[in-house]
DNA sequence: TTTGAAAATGTAAACGATTACAAATGTTAA
DNA sequence: TTAACATTTGTAATCGTTTACATTTTCAAA
């Protein structure tokens, strides 16, 4: 592939030049500009994005990293969305990680975006104790979180208020008179697993409706939803209602469900946290609690675009409403 | 961030000789050895992508580009994670970059991942006749195309039997007896959706059941599923089976008809193309044409892999199977 | 010793852009 | 004509690696 000294060769000028040409800078005659940029046409010359990302390290390198644990969850999809949209809009492109929730893939992925010289990242970190990431945020590098904090330092972040969705969303149950509600959570060790749980913890102790037993943990994917939500069926004093922790595990828990043959809601309610846009045409149209899933991505596309321009700028922290859709399945 | 000199002048000795350890290649002392993986650890060096990038084009970037119309449609989303699993065993990384079917955004995108210099694009093109893809292609550059063709261009791909899954999915509705069966197309200008609809043609013409006024077509989107199904059930003379063409359009009809309270199967049934990993928890349970999606993107991250290291291996059109799940929606 | 080959290390030129600085050219006013 | 300045262009260093080639060190055999 043609470089810029091909450029410059044939138009007869020096590759100074030709660079001002590229990035209009100073002043270039307009004859010469011409030139230039007939020869660009010709050759069909492509600056190379690795040699500009080389040389100029003050220099923006329009590539923002995006690091997702899951993107079979269509939250992240959407989240994924919104910041794409804001990243086109602003003319940088995105190299999307997906690390599947395995801190060692992680690790790597945080290595080749570091080493790739990204501009800046948006993470939804393995865990609010994530030593890699925090050890790149105290270096300076321009991160903002969504969806999941880091515990003990500051950093620009974009979530809901999940202990308040669950809590609504329980209280809800709690009043269509479920007494038997259980809870299927993600990953603990992620936080806002335990936020929702507060949530529905809170909801069911101020009604005296608590019981340990109708907890159970998984790992936040559509398998443990199946089978978390079997043990619970399988239980000697089964729930009339389940409160599921995620997307996945909704899904999870109505396989589940339809499997058994037992109707929602007569037979057991569901209400889930993340809303889908098909959640609506799901056996029975579902109840769940909606997350401004692609506005959390705009925002957080937005903060780490003023972040990289403004590195001084005071974090901040933005918690968008979570919001309960009642639909049918409680 | 420190540099190969850095851990040299640490280390006492030459960058030569911390290249050499880093790619262990050639012989280097086991003492001076240590004294450099020392030096590395301490000063936490990361080798630089963008410089290693540049200096040798010949070696590999281990960096695999993506480029994919809609991330929004789940079967993308499970090509992704099998070229991403794919590409992880293989030590490369990916940039992923999502369309939208907007050609402007493609032809952005192509430019972008060019000039980063990845060793190789899996693409999903905006038509077949995607002009700077071609070229991509002519200039020698690794492509393997995925779920979508090029014409008159000799490229590796892999996809299924579109036609003969649209076939089997509308012979099992004509052997439903079903007598007026609509197709709601996707883009015209995507191949799979023409593929679809011979499949679909072929199928009615056989049976004589065929009348073009129950064809639509849309773009592809949940948008274009909801308001394409609105329109064929305001005809004077509505189907009474339907057959959408792709995810988005499925989810998008299945949305009207239960707006409408429509009955499915009895006053309208549907077999969808594409399935999804819910598709049993839909109401009711869909029945449609399933892709191997996450093995279409498996081996077109193999095939990717393998003419990376073996740019004259002959192109390869490798065409799974579709499968029609029957459920309880026809 | 000396010699020569093998092993280990160093030097310096790339890769393809940006950019500070220098140099050349053009323009205006005295 | 020339000084003074603005405009336009060129030169060369730089970014952080790899690598061809040169050099030094090591060591066994003569």
């Amino acid at each position: 592939m043609a470089g810029m000294s091909d450029v410059a060769k044939r138009a007869g000028v020096s590759i100074a030049t030709v660079s001002r040409v590229l990035n209009n800078s100073e002043s270039v005659n307009e004859a010469t500009r011409m030139k230039i940029l007939k020869a660009i046409k010709e050759l069909k010359y492509q600056p190379s994005r690795v040699a500009k990302r080389l040389r100029s390290k003050r220099v923006s390198s329009n590539l923002l990293g995006v690091l997702i644990p899951d993107i079979q969850n269509p939250f992240y999809v959407d989240v994924l969305r919104g910041i794409e949209d804001v990243a086109y809009k602003n003319n940088y492109a995105i190299i999307m990680c997906n690390y599947g929730q395995d801190e060692k893939k992680e690790i790597m992925y945080l290595d080749i975006l570091q080493s790739e010289a990204i501009d800046g990242l948006i993470a939804a970190p393995v865990s609010e104790n994530d030593q890699r990431l925090k050890s790149i945020i105290k270096n300076g590098f321009p991160v903002v979180c969504v969806d999941r904090g880091l515990a003990g330092i500051d950093v620009d972040i974009v979530w809901v208020n999940n202990e308040e969705g669950a809590f609504t969303a329980v209280s809800h149950l709690v009043k269509s008179n479920y007494k038997r509600i259980a809870y299927i959570s993600g990953l603990p060790s992620i936080p806002s697993s335990r936020m929702r749980e507060n949530g529905y913890r809170r909801a069911l102790e101020k009604n005296k409706l608590f019981d340990p037993e109708l907890i159970k943990r998984g790992d936040s994917s559509y398998e443990s939803g199946v089978n978390l939500c079997a043990e619970l069926l399988d239980l000697p004093n089964p729930p009339d209602a389940l409160f599921t922790g995620n997307n996945l595990i909704t899904l999870g828990a109505l396989e589940t469900i339809h499997k058994r043959k037992k109707q929602i809601p007569d037979e057991i309610a569901i209400v889930g946290f993340d809303d889908m846009f098909w959640s609506s045409s799901l056996n029975p149209p579902l109840t769940a609690v909606r997350q401004p899933a692609y506005e959390i991505g705009k925002r957080a596309g937005e903060l780490l675009i003023q972040r990289i321009t403004d590195p001084l700028r005071p974090c901040i922290q933005m918690t968008l409403n979570a919001e309960l859709m009642i639909r049918s399945s409680c």
